[in-house]
DNA sequence: TTACATCAGCCGTGATCACAAGTCACAAGT
DNA sequence: ACTTGTGACTTGTGATCACGGCTGATGTAA
C-alpha cells in the first residue's frame, strides 16, 4: 500500500486501481472507529467531566454496542493519552495539573514552532487564502462563545501545520492538542483578548513572506502568551 | 495514579497504601501488556520483516493465547504508529521512505534538541556518573555487533532525557525511536565511527558544565550526522 | 454508635463463536 | 493465452459468556 507499482513491475493499462467510473471509494468504517470519533468528541468537546471513572459497559450501553467497540477506542485513546489508566484498570480523564501543562505547552513550542517554520517554506496561496479565511471568521464570531471560538482556532493551527507537510509531526501535534482541549473548556480564560488576534495576524504576514523565522516567532508568541494566561488562572483555582 | 493523595484527602496512617515493609507491590501484567510487550520487542529487534503482513491469530498461536490479547496489542501499536494499518484492515511493519525517516529526524532534532537543553539543568551526579558508564561500555564493546551498539546507544540517549523530567515528551520520543528502530538492523553503516563516539563525549563534557546549549549542540550534530549517513545508504538501496 | 465480616453486584479481562469481507487458486469461457 | 466467474479458505470484527477481583452496602456483634 505504501509503495505503488513494487509488486506489478509495469502495470498494464487494464490493471490500473485509478478511480474508474464518477463512482466515489464507499469507505465502511468499523465500529470501533466510530466510537474513538464519539468519545473523541465528547473528550475535546469538555462534556466529560475530568478525573470521574467510565465504565466501558456504560460507554456501550450509551452508544448502542457491545462492550467490544468501546474497549478498542479506549484503549486507543490512552495510547494517544488522551485518556488515562487507573490502577483498576479503569480509565479516566486525566486532571490536567500545572506541571502537565507546563511541559506540553514546552513540547507544543518545540514542535509547532517547527512547523509553522516549514509551513511558511511549503503553503500555497490557496492555502493561505484558507487561513485568512478563517481569522475572519473568528474576528467576526469573536463572541459566540467559547467553544465556537476554540473550534476555529484549531481549525486555523490545524490548517497551518498541514501546510509543512509533515504527518508524523501533524499526528502528534493532534494527540497534544486532545491533552489540552478537555481542560480548556474548565478554565475561565477571555480567549477573546485582542493580542490572540494580533499573532495570527503576524502569522499570515509571516506566510505571505515566506518568512520562516517570523512564522516561527508568531506561533511562538501565540502560544506562550495564551499559555501564561491560562496557567494564571490554573494556580488561582489549581484543579477541574 | 498521577495525582495520590486525592482520592483520600486526609490519608490516616492505617489506610496508606505507600510502600511499607519491604515488599513490592506485585503487579498483575494482563496478557494484552505482555502480548504488547513481545510485539514491541521483536519490533525493535528487527526480527519483523517489513512490509509483510501479520495475523491476529498466527501471533495468537505463537504467543499461546486467544486472539483478543495480541487484537488490542496490535491495536496499540498502530495508534503508536509502530505498526500500519492496511486497507484490508491488516497490520504490517511499515516500510521505512527516505521521506519518512527525514521528517522523524526533524521531529527528533526539535524535541529531543529541547529535552537535551532541559537535561543539562535537571540532571543529577548519580545520573550523569551512569550515563558515563553507558557511554564506556559502548566503547568497549564496540565491536560486539549492531544489536548490541544499538540497545546501549538507546540507554544512553533515554538515560539523557530521562534527566529532562518530561514524561510527555519520554513516551513521544519512544514512539519516535519505535518507529525507527526496526529499520536501522536493515541498513548497513558503520554505527562504529569515532564521529558518533565523539558527540557522546562532548554530550558528557557539557552535561558536566551544566551547558544546556551546548548539550543541545551535541544532541543534534549525533542525531544529524549519524541520520545522514543512514539516509545515504538509504538512497544507494531505496527499500528494505 | 462503632467496628468488622459477609455477600451481592459490577468491573475489566480473555476465550469462544458467528458472520461478512477479503484472498487465492482453479477452471470454464472467450 | 488471457480474462473472468466460482469456490473454499482465511481474515478481521463484533457479540456473548465465564471468571476473578474489587467495591460498597448490609447485617451482626461489641
Amino acid at each position: 500500500m505504501a509503495d505503488p507499482g513494487r509488486m506489478a513491475p509495469a502495470a498494464t493499462a487494464s490493471t490500473q486501481e485509478r478511480p474508474a467510473f464518477g463512482l466515489a471509494k464507499l469507505e465502511r468504517e468499523t465500529l470501533h472507529e466510530r466510537a474513538y470519533d464519539e468519545v473523541k468528541k465528547a473528550i475535546m468537546g469538555g462534556t466529560i467531566a475530568p478525573g470521574e471513572p467510565m465504565t466501558i459497559r456504560a460507554l456501550a450501553k450509551a452508544l448502542g454496542t457491545s462492550v467490544m467497540p468501546v474497549r478498542e477506542a479506549l484503549r486507543r485513546l490512552v495510547a494517544e493519552r488522551a485518556l488515562e489508566l487507573l490502577p483498576n484498570r479503569s480509565v479516566t480523564l486525566p486532571v490536567m495539573t500545572a506541571e502537565k501543562f507546563d511541559e506540553i505547552v514546552r513540547i507544543r513550542l518545540a514542535l509547532e514552532g517547527m512547523m509553522a517554520e516549514t509551513a511558511a517554506k511549503h503553503i500555497t496561496p490557496d492555502e493561505l487564502k484558507r487561513m485568512t479565511r478563517l481569522n475572519d471568521e473568528m474576528i467576526a464570531k469573536l463572541r459566540l462563545g467559547t467553544k465556537k471560538y476554540l473550534a476555529l482556532n484549531q481549525e486555523f493551527h490545524f490548517q497551518l501545520y498541514m501546510a509543512a507537510r509533515m504527518p508524523q509531526a501533524m499526528s502528534i501535534v493532534e494527540t497534544l492538542w486532545l491533552q489540552i482541549g478537555p481542560f480548556l473548556h474548565h478554565v475561565d480564560t477571555d480567549f477573546g483578548a485582542p493580542d490572540f488576534l494580533n499573532h495570527h495576524a503576524l502569522m499570515l504576514k509571516a506566510l505571505a513572506k515566506r518568512d520562516g523565522g517570523k512564522a516561527r516567532s508568531a506561533i511562538e508568541a501565540d502560544i506562550g502568551e495564551a499559555a501564561e494566561s491560562i496557567l494564571a488562572s490554573l494556580r488561582a483555582s489549581p484543579l477541574k
